[in-house]
RNA sequence: GCCGACGUGGUGGAACUGGUAGACACGCCAGACUUAGGAUCUGGUACCUCACGGUGUCCGGGUUCGAGUCCCGGCGUUGGCACCA
């Protein structure tokens, strides 16, 4: 700041300097490590934290801490107590892999990487709270990632079964069915198999209903309570049962039962627990046969290859609306973890089901139609009820009912003979969460010949994750730790005879569905949590992430939250009150990644042109919801915004008055920024910053001091390091501009003298006019009509003349 | 197949509840200052037209004084789910 009317010479903006100096203030200072016991109005702004790589920050990295970071500084200019922590995912096959590719030792590698990722983050500006790291690997944090499974555990929750599992060749793990894509390894694209292994699992299905009822309740992006409405895919149906005789009964799942008179054909999957009981004597070879073939069959060949297959029985089953025998035949086109395993078999109305009737050449009945359809016509496809007109046919006393109503009335019919009831449905499955791998926390239990499974004492964790060199995974299926038994042998914690602990490890989401209850509480080694700060600081006030992490990542975190509210160790069952998710930066309208050698190393990028010129560029190129293409021409005109609020700033001066249309436009922009910043419109607040840059800069004025200091307040959230030192700059030393507070706009301040009011002429815009703040229609009009360019197609007395006040004049000719 | 998002200049993108389409920025053009400039500053830049004017927000209809925005029907891009009965 100066107080002479010539300015002073003005430093040349050097980022590297102001930026070291600034990061190293707030570490010396702990500007950004908050009280949080005692802070006020506590505000957790939670970023998806990373999976330290070896590739280091990833600038789509860095472009979602910075809008998260800018969301935070934001708050706390609003006065909030912030908590903006951060950690790393450093367990799991990913690291694993990565290990074994370069041919390194995980545990050896990982801090390399975490040290490196931590550089990189310090020099990015986040306002982040490094006193309460978390690191999933460090066996401080996954004693407690054990501990939470020992929750599940006694509560039921968590149980072992030998299970048809996914199983990848390359990874040599098990997968849970998230991490399937159309039959391929989502993680390295090879074929997936299926192998029978005892594994363990979490009941989230149990959770279904409250999982998706509950997202009625969140205040998150709508792409992503979508995408968990797909996956945890309610259907209401009905459980219809089928007689059989000399055999028990089968009970199929629909959500169509008013097609019920249409079922020519009961059908079991291949792992049903009836098919042996109800297959005959003649048929048994031909089933046997048949089954031994599904069985070895991979994944692929039953997702991908839907060529439909199957054999009969040899059962005949009752269909309880006609009292006709149908066939029960065997195909593997029905999914054994779905409804019950079987279903009736109605091809008029099931595109599968016609398929399959073709092919085996089973009757097929039209039980609905269209008003206009002639129903005695043979249907030529399937025909699935579009519109809620259609009606049954061919359905005893229903036919003519129409479709919605039908569903309902012929499940009441049926129940009232005991052969049916309204079943709502969930495609939701357990989590499995073993893995036969090495890099995760083991799984605390050991077994006991004579007292069973045992959970390893909550006093005796972590089980520390021994350092062993024989850490690759093998075909066999087990874990590597399985091959070290002095460490897997132990005496039984009951009983105290040898026993075996679990050797497997567990899923890496486990390690991430609970990393947020932890971070208030990181420096706390006697409990997983802290009470007091557990009831202060959660649920996470808005968490900022992927959506490719929309599905997997936030619904276990959403089910352990549950869980840990069902057995009162916390008090709220949603973790993340608000979720916003954040686009994609691609490059030349493709993904980035090495092999397409695309890839941006976000080092280079600050060195040249400085975080702070970064951070405001990648939330200038697009709306930070959806992401955008990142191109390095772009940045230089950040840059130059920056440059030029910074020579505003050391060039401006406090004698003589702020120019009152000047002024007008800082309220304007204050107010834009001010509404844009909460709901993450970054490239529109930076757009009104720079217009009025444009403004204060316009030829020939000189700045006052009291025109820009606004701005640099305005620019804190985005350029940190620069407004810090802008801040110290126009006299405020010793703190930071964080604690500084928000500038306010005053409403009087946004109204002009003179509007500007658009003239159209049949609703085609053809000039403006000025007139005064209070003008009337009549003055607007009389105004207009002086404009020749407006007056010449005025020739006769208008039709109509619309007044939008302030905005607009249409004269209807 | 089901569910969702989107489609605007040479480019990235603006546009509140329908109300001056193209803010802001990149690029480009011209000029100034310069030995020079990939620095800085000033002006211009949707398209057609010398101009008057006309045409323009994927395409075709509709509602309205007025449509990028709302409605109907297509086309295209993209995300999720998918033999889920």
């Amino acid at each position: 700041m100066s107080d002479s009317p010539t300015p002073p010479e003005t430093p040349a903006y050097d980022p590297s300097t102001v930026e070291s100096v600034w990061q190293t203030r707030w570490a010396e200072r702990g500007t950004n490590a908050p009280e949080l016991a005692t802070g006020r109005d506590p505000y957790y702004q939670l970023m998806m934290f990373p999976y330290p790589s070896a590739e280091g920050l990833h600038i789509g990295n860095l472009f979602a801490f910075t809008g998260a970071d800018i969301h935070g500084r934001f708050q706390r200019l609003q006065g909030r107590t912030v908590f903006e922590p951060i950690g790393f995912d450093s367990f799991g096959i990913h690291s694993e892999n990565f290990a074994i590719k370069v041919g390194a030792h995980p545990a050896r590698l990982t801090p390399r990487n975490v040290e490196n990722f931590r550089r990189q983050l310090h020099r990015a500006g986040l306002m982040v709270d490094w006193s309460k790291e978390v690191v999933t690997s460090d066996p401080g944090y996954y004693k407690w990632t054990q501990w939470l499974f020992l929750q599940l555990y006694k509560q039921g929750l968590a149980y072992k079964k030998a299970a048809a599992v996914n199983w990848c060749p390359s990874c040599k793990t098990v997968l849970a069915n998230e991490q399937v894509k159309d039959g391929h390894c989502e993680r390295c694209d090879s074929l997936v198999e299926q192998r029978l292994l005892e594994q363990w699992f979490f009941r989230t299905s149990q959770y279904a209903p409250r999982l998706l009822d509950n997202i009625a309740t969140l205040d998150w992006s709508e792409t992503t309570r979508q995408a968990q409405r797909n996956w945890i895919g309610r259907s209401e149906g009905a459980h219809v049962t089928f007689r059989v005789a000399n055999a028990h009964d089968v009970t199929v799942f629909t959500t169509r039962p008013d097609t019920i008179f249409g079922a020519t054909w009961v059908v079991l999957a291949p792992e049903h627990p009836l098919v042996h009981e109800i297959t005959t004597p003649a048929q048994r070879s031909v089933v046997d046969e048949y089954l031994e073939r599904t069985k070895t069959q991979d994944v692929v060949s039953r997702k991908v290859n839907k060529e439909k297959t199957g054999v009969f029985t040899g059962a005949v089953a009752i269909n309880p609306a006609t009292g006709q025998p149908i066939p029960v035949w065997v195909a593997d086109y029905v999914l054994m973890e779905y409804g019950t395993g079987a279903v009736m078999g109605v091809p008029g109305h099931d595109e599968r089901d016609f398929e399959f009737a073709e092919k085996f050449a089973l009757p097929i009945v039209r039980v609905v139609a269209g008003v206009d359809d002639d129903a005695a016509a043979p249907l030529t496809a399937a025909y699935a009820a579009k519109r809620d007109a259609d009606l049954l046919v061919n359905s005893a006393h229903f036919s003519g009912m129409p479709v919605p109503q039908a569903k309902k009335a012929v499940v009441a019919w049926l129940e009232e003979r005991g052969s049916a009831r309204p079943v709502v449905n969930y495609r939701l499955n357990d989590w499995c969460i073993s893995r036969q791998r090495y890099w995760g926390p083991p799984i605390p239990i050991i077994y006991c010949d004579s007292c069973g499974p045992v959970p390893v004492p909550e006093d005796q964790l972590p089980v520390v994750l021994p350092l062993i060199e024989d850490f690759r995974p093998d075909d066999s299926g087990i874990s590597p730790l399985a091959r070290h038994d002095e460490w897997y042998r132990v005496p039984c914690p009951q009983c105290g005879v040898m026993s075996r602990r679990e050797t497997d490890v567990s899923d890496t989401f486990l390690d991430s569905a609970w990393y947020f209850l932890r971070y208030p509480s990181a420096d706390r080694t006697d409990v997983p949590f802290d009470a007091a700060l557990t009831k202060k600081w959660l649920p996470v006030t808005t968490y900022i992430g992927g959506n490719e992490h929309a599905v997997l990542h936030l619904l276990y975190s959403r089910f352990i939250t549950m869980v840990l509210k069902d057995a009162g160790l916390i008090d709220f069952e949603e973790p993340f009150t608000r979720f916003r998710a954040h686009g994609m930066i691609i490059r030349d309208g493709a993904k980035m990644s090495k092999s397409k050698g695309n890839v941006i190393n976000p080092d280079e990028l600050i060195d040249r042109w400085g975080a702070d010129s970064f951070r405001t560029y990648l939330m200038f190129l697009g709306p930070y919801e959806e992401g955008g293409d990142y191109r390095d021409s772009g940045i230089t005109g950040v840059r130059r915004f920056l440059d030029r609020t910074w020579g505003s700033v050391h060039e401006c001066v406090t004698t003589g008055t702020a120019d009152p249309t000047v002024m007008r436009k800082l309220h304007a922009t204050i107010k834009k920024v001010t509404e844009d910043i909460p709901a993450l419109g970054y490239n529109t607040a930076i757009a009104a910053m720079m217009e009025y840059v444009n403004v204060l800069r316009a030829s020939e004025r000189t700045v006052h001091h009291d025109e820009v200091a606004p701005l640099v307040q305005l620019v804190a959230p985005f350029a940190p390091h620069l407004a810090e030192q802008c801040w110290e700059v126009l006299g405020h030393s010793g703190g930071s501009i964080f604690d500084a507070g928000w500038p306010t706009f005053d409403p009087a301040m946004l109204v002009a003298d003179t509007l500007t009011i658009a003239v159209q002429i049949n609703g085609k815009t053809r000039g403006t006019v000025q007139v005064a703040r209070d003008a009337t229609q009549d003055d607007v009009y009389a105004a207009a009509l002086k404009e020749p360019n407006i007056a010449k197609f005025v020739t006769t007395v208008p039709k109509k003349i619309i007044y939008v006040p302030g905005r607009l004049l249409n004269i209807v000719v």
